[in-house]
RNA sequence: GACCCGGUAGCUCAGCUGGCAGAGCAACUGACUUUUAAUCAGUAGGUCCUGGGUUCGAUUCCCAGCCGGGUCACCA
């Protein structure tokens, strides 16, 4: 016998009792005709129409779930199963069901799957139940799942749970089990889901073609991060898993699919935080014949949208305050918002002059930061933090942008934007750099910053310069960190919880 | 990577200054045919994260490690 735990043993031992009893603890199939909520909806439009029987039931239903709550009266059992849609109240009685039926329910447990058939009812204390007339194991639980007691206020109606699940770590590796227990985990996932759909129905809607790139990709390119790395043996050539879309992407537009999006999981070889996962959900877009500022009205037409269908409202709590989104959003030239800060235009103060600022602010890991990289701190330190209504971060320093369009005003910026809110960055855009020689001269400066020791430098692609040299027309593009997206429509604080299966270190 | 907090029954947690390991819920046995945190009576259940050390004796103190959470750093 294997070394089980008291409650793992008691449940194999109902296991073999059941089929001893020639009962099939692992049914094939079941076909419900209602689900819960329907079932509870068809009783009370039968008894609106005053087509109830005379003993008080609703049309004959079959539903079947998972019994969450089970209250033993003796020669009657109360028991709530949950599905899908929520949750209904079974009621089980001797002589309702047959003893051999009825004493079968001995060998039931919290967890099991069961299916059940019968009429609904109102009780004495008006709840909408179905009055077994059978039932059928479907499923039996060998583990019991960490089920709460779930109580209702009488006065608010509010779930209030008592000894849930709530350890951290295990919900997370055990995924399924906080599923099980917590409806309002699956509801979350289920709006994640309605985002995305969202998502894919504004761009389908603009005329976006929805198409996959490589995610094994033999050179990475598109942002600044470290890669994974692995081998293709057939080939024996070393590939990487992708860190963003974008190069291939705008190879597409120069193929002429001028209007093109991508979701899909990218790669960044870097640390866990409650806003960094390292496989993470990457929406980008591009649209040829636009610009940036085209873009910037795109996201807020898309933000709005989803706001609309999904969320219901346009007010949701981000950075730990109500944030009611309204267009136009604000713009922020990133210059503009760190001379503000500083009260000194940035512009006329020297490199040394920024370093002394950031080193007085203890900005830390400064190392060999050029002006860009300074200006980008100093601003990340001073502004971002309060950017808790949308508000888009504009003209960027070129040597942050190596994939970005000189600004048509000031060649020491690009035309480029951040979209902040909640205090987080959610979309990063540009007018996207199409002259192929301009782009080759910022490939060879990240090329000497990698030379450098920069280990996020982004690598040459010549095959992407290729491409450009063909002719690229102007372009906007937008990334979008989907997960950080349903965090910030969702209220949720941790990456984790918008992740079905968030990274771990394995177990043992 | 640094710092702080945590890891004890299936779950949620208590366990004082080192002295036979505790509760609630879940489970098990019994009672109960409209209950809903059902109720009542009884029973069982432990690698106290791991490995060392100190001690007559360690869940408790010390050291090292593992795992998680948080903060910071990194991640434009």
């Amino acid at each position: 016998m294997e070394d089980l735990s008291q409650v793992l043993r008691h449940r194999r031992e109902k296991l073999a009792a059941l089929r001893e009893r020639g009962v099939e603890p692992f049914a094939y199939n079941f076909d419900p005709t209602a689900s819960s909520l329907d079932a509870i909806a068809g009783f009370e439009a039968d008894e609106a129409a005053e087509g109830l029987s005379e003993a008080g039931h609703g049309t004959s239903v079959r539903v079947a779930g998972r019994i969450v709550g089970w209250r033993d009266m003796g020669k009657s059992v109360f028991a709530h199963i949950e599905d899908r849609a929520g949750r209904v109240q079974i009621y089980f009685k001797k002589n309702a069901l047959g003893d051999d039926s009825f004493d079968l329910l001995g060998l039931v447990d919290l967890g099991d799957w069961i299916g059940t058939e019968g009429g609904t009812f109102r009780t004495r204390t008006g709840e909408v139940t179905v009055h077994a007339q059978s039932w059928t194991l479907l499923t039996k639980s060998l583990r019991p799942l960490p089920f709460g007691k779930v109580e209702t206020d009488p006065d608010t109606g509010e779930r209030i749970v008592h000894s849930g699940f709530t350890d951290q770590e295990t919900r997370y590796r055990q995924r399924y089990a906080d599923l099980a227990v917590h409806p309002e985990v699956r509801e979350a996932f289920r709006t994640r889901s309605k985002i995305i759909t969202a998502l894919r129905r504004f761009l389908d809607n603009e005329g976006f073609l929805e198409v996959e790139t490589p995610v094994l990709q033999p050179l990475y390119g598109g942002a600044s991060a470290k890669p994974f790395v692995t081998t293709h043996h057939a080939l024996d050539q070393t590939m990487y898993l992708r860190i963003a879309d974008e190069l291939y992407l705008k190879r597409l537009i120069v193929g002429g699919l001028d209007r093109v999006y991508e979701i899909s999981k990218d790669f960044r070889n870097e640390g866990l935080s409650r806003v960094h996962n390292p496989e993470f959900t990457m929406l980008e877009w591009y649209q040829a014949f636009s610009d940036y500022e085209d873009q910037m009205a795109l996201v807020e037409r898309m933000v709005l949208f989803v706001l609309d269908e999904v969320i219901g409202s346009r007010t949701i709590r981000a950075g730990g305050e109500d944030v009611t989104v309204s267009t136009p959003f604000r713009r922020l030239g990133l210059i503009d918002g760190l001379s503000q800060a500083l009260g000194t235009d940035v512009h006329e103060m020297t490199d040394a002059a920024l370093r002394a600022k950031a080193e007085e602010l203890k900005v830390p890991d400064l190392g060999g930061a050029g002006r860009g990289k300074l200006v980008d701190k100093l601003f990340g330190e001073l502004v971002e933090p309060g950017l808790i209504q949308p508000t888009f971060v504009i003209d960027h320093p070129k040597e942050l942008s190596p994939l970005a369009k000189p600004h048509r005003n000031d060649s020491r910026l690009t035309e480029r934007f951040e979209l902040y809110i909640g205090g987080a960055e959610i979309f990063n855009a540009f007018s996207e750099l199409n002259d192929p020689i301009d782009q080759r001269q910022r490939f060879e400066g990240q090329a000497a910053l990698r030379a450098a020791g920069d280990d996020e430098a982004q690598p040459i692609d010549d095959d992407y310069i290729r491409a450009l040299e063909y002719g690229m027309p102007p372009t906007g593009g937008v990334g979008m960190g989907v997960d950080r997206f349903v965090m910030m429509l969702t209220g949720q604080t941790s990456i984790r919880d918008v992740i079905l299966f968030p990274i771990l270190r394995t177990e043992e």
